[in-house]
DNA sequence: CTGAAAGCGCTTACAG
DNA sequence: CTGAAAGCGCTTACAG
């Protein structure tokens, strides 16, 4: 804390003016003489005047701030994640309070109770919130909060997610509009709605484009290892699939790595596809079809609904909303490298490719 | 805000105890009664007491939370730098603040200046803080600070920094050691701090492992494409140098790029390092020799430090320190693949490699 | 060991 | 348009 530092007092003193007026002055309130505001704003910027944070914060009911709270600060994801709150959060001039937390409920909890009176509104991320009444225990009352990702049927708060299960549809689509009939699935870890929605849109669209094929699902855990086994339990199959959708890239950087070490041509032999767009994605040989997930937008997006949901006190708006990801046709899933192209608009791949 | 929430008022009156007794059995003060202790907590939980943090900053003049204050918050170092002063405020139930600023001098300042009453203490990241008077002009006076990775020639704040210097000499050194004679080194942007450290480091040990060879210097920026020309370049030039030493990993990597489209043999023609072990660096083909940069160790020293000079308060100990890289050979150093040895102990390099 | 009261630094009806 | 005063929800000397 700021130890000798000039209060509202000071400037009222300095300008001869009251501590009301210098308040009214310096937000912008209209009932201030045009004179009067000019004086106390000099006077304020003279003395370096900063007002208190807390002290407003008290009496305004207000902290300009927002809580984050997330399982964990790691990583492409969470970087993504904070950067898209963080530029909509700087247009509006509020502040981050970030807060992890690292396995316990209790803790998870005990993070979401200390926002109180340090935050206006809550963003949270939880990926594994099935526990019933988790979030309505803990969640300080009457403050607002989006939902980020999370999965719960039937929230009372927002909830902004990724559309997986539209995600796997759409890739599954592309792979068998590019000609290929046997497509393997490696599913993400039991347990997880990001995997599980995966899975169910690679089964929906299976059905769908490839009516009477027969599914073929190995278990992964969202790891490159369980992507390299997966690879090689293909390998050793009777029956080989022309591809492989792997639930994210790290399986299928993995799978990738199974494949080339036992001479597998991609996307020669089988086409590969991954899930999530990392930067890894786009540097290894053969680049890797995926689909991009827009972290930061989701970020910005919650944050603008969170916005909302402060200004609307009251009004209590529960709509969801689901962000659709982008397929991104790299090499790994097309036959001549001719037909590679990126769906999106924008840079070039970067110069750095895998060479040998 | 929480609206309808329940105060240290309603706790006391509940427990038929006065407001200061509340106070004091919450915070674990001494002179309360053990069975009253026991009381106000028990009536506390059962009502879902959580205190209001902004009226409790207002009056212990403590907010328990700690601004971090940063340039940008975008990719590797961002992220890896918050997950460090997490770790060590999670230890220490401190909460973080983030704050970013892009650009402009002033709106450094305003983020910097809007910390009155919402911290601690700070911890600044400002790499091109050579602007004198900018930080003792906008850092609220009397809040602790310590700085990450700055220059500032006589601060009177702690400063906590990466020797740059010491890496790049160990790196020259290593080279020599390995038999190369002629090493080129690929600048850093003019201006940068972190640069010209480095090419400092390279100059010294220049002189001091390799005495009477001349020195080979290209421009750079950071970026990969640098790099890339940078490598054609050298390619271009009489006389080859056999070995290359990139002020970071993005331009190594573009040199990777341009040797390798040049038919270049890694390491056997040229010997190649970069400096602060991305994520990509183990992942090319070679992989790449580097010093690592321990960006989360960095950020949690940091914060250390910082709170210790929260509870020393008054006694100004602004004794900078610096955290030493760490050399990470790889093939794309060694003249043999049975010479590659990785210098740390730990985990294996993960199993994609980049085949082709 | 406990309570009444002042005070932290603001904002905001309430009068005028 | 302006000021005096109450109040935001706590903590902390000060008495007892």
């Amino acid at each position: 804390m700021a130890r000798t530092n000039v209060t509202i007092k000071d400037v009222a003193r300095e300008a001869a003016v009251s501590v009301a007026t210098v308040s009214r002055a310096l937000n912008g309130h209209e009932n201030v003489a045009e004179s009067v505001r000019k004086l106390v704003v000099e006077t304020a910027s003279r003395l370096r005047y900063q007002p208190h944070a807390a002290a407003r914060s008290l009496s305004s009911r207000r902290t300009q701030t927002i809580g984050v709270v997330l399982p964990d600060l790691h990583g492409e994801f969470f970087s993504e994640l904070i950067r898209g709150i963080d530029a909509v959060a700087r247009a509006h001039r509020r502040h981050l309070l970030v807060s992890s937390y690292h396995g316990h409920p209790e803790e998870q909890g005990e993070a979401l109770r200390a926002m109180r009176g340090r935050v206006d509104g809550l963003l949270v991320l939880s990926p594994y919130a099935d526990r019933p009444g988790f979030l309505t225990d803990y969640l300080p009352q009457a403050l607002p909060a989006v939902l980020i990702n999370t999965y719960l049927p039937d929230s009372s708060y927002p909830v902004l997610s990724i559309d997986n299960f539209g995600g796997a549809s759409a890739m599954v689509r592309h792979l068998a509009e590019s000609g290929r009939r046997r497509i393997a699935f490696i599913c993400g870890p039991q347990g997880n709605f990001d995997a599980s929605e995966r899975l169910r849109g690679y089964r929906s669209a299976l059905a769908e484009h490839l009516p009477g094929a027969e599914a073929m699902e190995l278990p992964g855990d969202f790891d490159e290892s369980s992507g390299y086994e997966a690879g090689k339990r293909i390998l050793a199959g009777r029956q080989r699939p022309d591809a492989v959708f792997a639930a994210n890239d790290m399986m299928a950087l993995g799978c990738l790595y199974a494949f080339n070490e036992a001479g597998v041509r991609i996307p020669g032999d089988i086409a590969l596809a991954g899930f999530d767009d990392i930067p890894l994605a786009r540097f290894v040989h053969p680049p890797l079809t995926t689909m991009r997930v827009n972290i930061a937008e989701l970020g910005g997006l919650a944050l603008g609904k969170l916005l909302v949901a402060i200004e609307n006190e009251g009004v209590d708006d529960a709509t969801s909303q689901t962000l659709v990801p982008e397929l991104i046709v790299r090499e790994s899933s097309t036959t001549s490298a001719g037909d590679a192209h990126n769906l999106r608009a924008g840079a070039p791949a970067p110069a750095i490719p895998s060479v040998s």
